[in-house]
DNA sequence: GTCTATACCGTGATAGAC
DNA sequence: GTCTATCACGGTATAGAC
């Protein structure tokens, strides 16, 4: 499994065969038919180990962030890192695996083909915190609320995917790897953009 | 290469065979190699084709703004709709291939293996616009700007994606194909989200 | 029950004939 | 400028060894 989240971050879900992930596993191509039932499953379960692990603590955080909060709504600042952190920090660490998984997940993310794949297992997550920014931002449309999920998604997968395209623009002075310097500008940049979608129009 | 551009958009680059692609335009598959000199070559220049229209609209848009704003530098908001509007707006129009080209430059951002593509193509209009916001954010340290152009891009690359998520999330309260509404929630929120940028920190 | 070797059949891109 | 023939490689299925 290690190798071929490895190998699909890399080259795409396409764009690697069956049998370069077995070859870097050093394991015999047939038994990926016979432990998981396919390339698609073993995509499946790649994914769903680590969402699951990531799923949990966001839940969790975002239950700290509440209690914190007291009667009141946690601020958006608050709900924006109960989601980012528990992904991003591990990216940090020492496990490449989780690098992948953030290439990966960012590369699904975006292809049509495997909407019903991604949306079975970001689902459940999306929607606790969608509701938790609707308490948050009681003043904003309902529909503006789905849009800035999305666009918060959007620009966590931008530092995810970690393509080495902020290198070139910066020519060296921001890496992609510094997940921390990231997070460090992503969390206003959403907060500051959740909360301008309130104060605007009906 | 509009069936390319299409095949692309829906499969992925790596999803879709030439022969599927020869098909769908009716033709003979040792073509594409003739015209074009290969399945990489193709895409570079489905890319290229509408990326050069662009570009030469939002420099002209962003110019146009620059007018406008007399001695002083264009507000944010400005310099984001001369980004975001020549490309979004296109997607609205009766043209499909507008929307599968916004689609496959998502899925090329993402993608460790084409960033040197997307670069080549990219880079010009993305070092335009950082210079603008620079001087349109003068408080912000360099590496918030490079990092808030890469949110910039993440967000506006989940709405062109359209692969139907947002449909799931709102149960059809939103849709994937309403630029229009998109447009007047992405603005303000990028515009504020930058903004944050600059009253933080050293 | 696990794993290996190999066969199958469809498709990949291309080179060379027309 | 177009099409046919080719050959390597794709995922999957199976037969049999351990």
């Amino acid at each position: 499994m290690a190798a071929a989240e490895r190998c699909f971050a890399e080259s795409g879900f396409d764009g690697v065969s069956l049998r370069a992930i077995t070859d870097a596993a050093g394991v015999d191509l047939a038994l990926v038919n016979y432990h998981f039932g396919g390339k698609d499953n073993l995509l499946r379960e790649v994914i769903a180990r680590r969402a699951r692990i990531v799923h949990e603590e966001r839940v969790r955080a975002l239950e700290v962030a509440r209690q914190e909060a007291g009667a009141c709504s946690p601020s958006v600042e608050a709900i924006v890192s109960a989601f980012l952190e528990p992904l991003l920090r591990r990216l940090l660490g020492g496990d490449p695996g989780w690098r992948h998984y953030g290439s990966l997940i960012s590369q699904l993310d975006v292809l049509p083909k495997f909407v019903e794949l991604t949306s079975d297992v970001l689902d459940p997550t999306a929607l606790h915190f969608i509701n938790a920014l609707r308490l948050a931002l009681p003043k904003a449309p309902p529909e503006a609320i789905y849009w800035g999920y999305m666009f918060l998604i959007g620009s966590m997968v931008q530092v995810m995917s970690a393509t080495g395209r902020i290198e070139r623009l910066s020519r060296g002075l921001c890496r992609s790897g510094d997940i921390e310097g990231a997070l460090r500008e992503l969390v206003p940049f959403i907060s500051a953009g959740l909360r301008a979608l309130q104060s605007r129009r009906s």
